[in-house]
DNA sequence: CGCTTCTTTCACAATTTTTTTACAAACAAA
DNA sequence: TTTGTTTGTAAAAAAATTGTGAAAGAAGCG
């Protein structure tokens, strides 16, 4: 099957391009021009990875990326940002892209980019969440809701609680190491420090019931990171 | 151990800030000034990551790291590369480089950098590791979760216990010297004294349940070192 | 804009692991 | 046995890691 990469861009000199450059590189490409678009555009292709503008009308690429990481997409999406929007260039890292190129760009680098993100994005990074609610001791979670259930009490959960959460789950007993929850929970672009990790696991901690010192669920595996007790 | 970081790089000026940097963050860092003599470097230094600038005297960044990986090396390359060389970014990770840094660069930025490589190499590379459980007499040990299981008696490990065990393990019946335990589970540049060992050999013969005198699993050879029975 | 919420960083306390120390016990060779 | 080494082990010390409240920084939202 031939990997599909969905084009959203507005200039049609350049969508044009891209498709003919990507077409002759192996890969099923198709176009969306507006950013307001794009979203249904990706719901009925259902692409690979993305390749998105950030200037567009309609919606622009900043918004449409955010909107669709919060949405928990995780298809891989390489920006095109325009020259001197170099603090931009972060912005786009931040917001959920996984990558960027600066205009104009060459088709090589275009290529090689495109070629590193599915590389990476095809390991065990994009993992097929589903949404049923999971239990952990006597605890519900329905990822659906973002919301955590203790016996009456109940909690709201937010994105990365829950995705850490899910990932545990998804790893019940293991021990994971800080490093491989970095990876897997915040991304391989995260370039911000480990003790992130912990603040989230204390704040998870509280909401599942777990005392710090003895906890139930969320177990520290001193050095290495941490363990889910079901 | 602390993890090597091998700077290739031939400005005196930055090569010494970087190592500052590197050594203040609790790396260990270690320079090379020429390009040519990299290789060399590489193989005796053994660096867990490199630092890679791409203008070098003798031999280029560029013709060094495609060097490094048709010989299979697969340690992460981080380039250093002057604004301006936009198109060579893109060269840099086609040649096979991990990431790059435009100079100037912040040190926020580079430390932030490296440590993402270092997380990103080090995920799958333990995953490929043998984590089954296994067996020693009566005793089960399960690396994933680092428990070990004798009768109903469940008992959790440190990180240097599994690593210990896992070790003995891998040799078993051999009888393993004090040296070479100590070169294999601690690191070659463990500078502690031998001592260290007998203690974790202690804590490791509690949670197998070995008597010290007549032990039936960790045995000692006298002047040497340890032995496993299974 | 302001406000709220979530995320990240920082600083320091608390905890756990690792290492060293000290001495008793065990061993090997004479 | 005697003697010099080597090992076992508890306890102390040191080092490393984690817990956590508070504050700063972003992002989302009227």
């Amino acid at each position: 099957m031939k990997t599909k990469i969905l084009i959203v861009e507005d200039d049609p000199h350049i969508a044009l391009g891209l498709e003919e450059v990507l077409k002759s590189d192996g890969f099923e490409a198709v176009v969306c021009q507006r950013g307001d678009k794009a979203l249904a555009a990706l719901e009925r292709e259902r692409p690979h990875l993305i390749v998105l503008d950030v200037m567009l009308p309609g919606k622009s690429g900043y918004d449409l990326c955010r909107e669709l990481r919060a949405k928990k997409i995780t298809t891989p999406i390489l920006m095109l940002t325009a020259k001197g929007q170099e603090l931009d260039k972060v912005v786009g890292l931040e917001l959920g892209a996984d990558d960027y190129v600066t205009k104009p760009f060459g088709v090589r680098e275009l290529l090689a980019r495109i070629h590193a993100l599915l590389r990476r994005s095809s390991g065990p990074a994009l993992e097929v969440m589903n949404n049923a609610p999971f239990q952990i001791g006597d605890v519900t979670i329905d990822p659906k809701t973002f919301q955590l259930r203790r016996g009456k009490a109940m909690e709201e959960l937010t994105a990365k609680e829950l995705k850490l959460l899910q990932f545990f789950h998804a790893h019940a007993g293991e021990v994971l190491s800080r490093d491989r929850l970095l990876n897997e929970v915040w991304g391989q672009n995260y370039f911000g420090s480990t003790r992130t990790l912990d603040q989230v696991i204390v704040q998870l901690r509280k909401k599942l019931g777990d005392a710090s010192d003895d906890p139930r669920h969320l177990l520290t595996v001193h050095g290495v990171g941490y363990r889910l007790r079901t």
